[in-house]
DNA sequence: GACTCTCTACGAAGATCTTCGTTGACACTA
DNA sequence: TAGTGTCAACGAAGATCTTCGTAGAGAGTC
């Protein structure tokens, strides 16, 4: 396995490094309130865990996210998928979008990408003209 | 809170019993695995919780899960959503349907769905003449 | 040099989850 | 009636997560 799954308060931390970048223990401290300390064993057992790395400057150590943001989540979605959804992608984002209106603009990036997915199912793996050239949007 | 988030174990006890519906300690660890007492305590700390009921029949106790699937699956991700995602829903769905392929049943299932949300969004509440009407389908 | 601040390191305590061994009740059978 | 099986109840052990208290190192100040 590459990465451990962040627990909740793992996953807490790694919002905060994920948007404001490498940070100080007493950093990640000020933005989620608590014990210090609390956040310092914290960054420990993940660095351990490899979920996050450190250097020195100064005295103070300097924590960065390893994963992104964009891998925990597939990570545990697809974790959510199989332990209570029977692997069905489809079924999962169905439930999602039932829950919660969302913004006209995320519809429309949804139907793009239903879309293409409906066009490869149509027009499978090579045998393309043009309009398949979108598979180049997968982003970084 | 209604009831509590079911843990993994719990979870893999929950979805035996909506596949087969009610059943005694014996069926849920033939079906899983592993100890039997395992299984009998995990029930028994699921009837605390109130995420199964027991009913006595002869000997052995009958278990029935509480909650459905659908409340179980729009609570997890309900938690996931906020825990990871913002709290955007279209993300969500977005990444999920990024992680795997789907069926084409299910991709118009999902077409459907965004169809019935943006005419929401173009005529929002009142102002309806039939399709709309859907708006009672919201589940027990 | 003694005080004070800011760090890291260590370890422990409490909560929750998971897994089972053991015990005792009850019924069936030889 | 003694033996065998099936069942629920109980308790305990180990793992993981979360939260901090305490200690000790290093730097700056009076």
């Amino acid at each position: 396995m590459p990465l451990p799954k962040p627990t909740p308060s793992e996953l807490d931390i790694l919002r905060v490094l994920w948007r404001h970048g490498p940070a100080t223990v007493r950093a990640v401290h000020e933005q989620l309130g608590g014990g210090y300390t609390t956040y310092l064993k914290l960054l420990q057992i993940m660095a351990e865990k490899g979920l996050v790395t450190r250097t020195e400057a100064d005295r103070a150590h300097i924590y960065r996210a390893v994963p992104s943001e964009h891998e925990v989540q597939t990570s545990l979605l697809g974790d959510l998928m199989q332990r209570a959804f029977g692997g069905s992608a489809a079924q999962l984002a169905l439930r999602a979008l039932e829950t919660r209106r969302s913004s006209r603009e995320e519809l429309a990036q949804l139907r793009a990408m239903l879309d293409n997915y409906e066009q490869e199912l149509t027009a499978p793996a090579g045998a393309m003209d043009d309009t398949t050239d979108q598979s180049k949007e997968n982003k970084a």
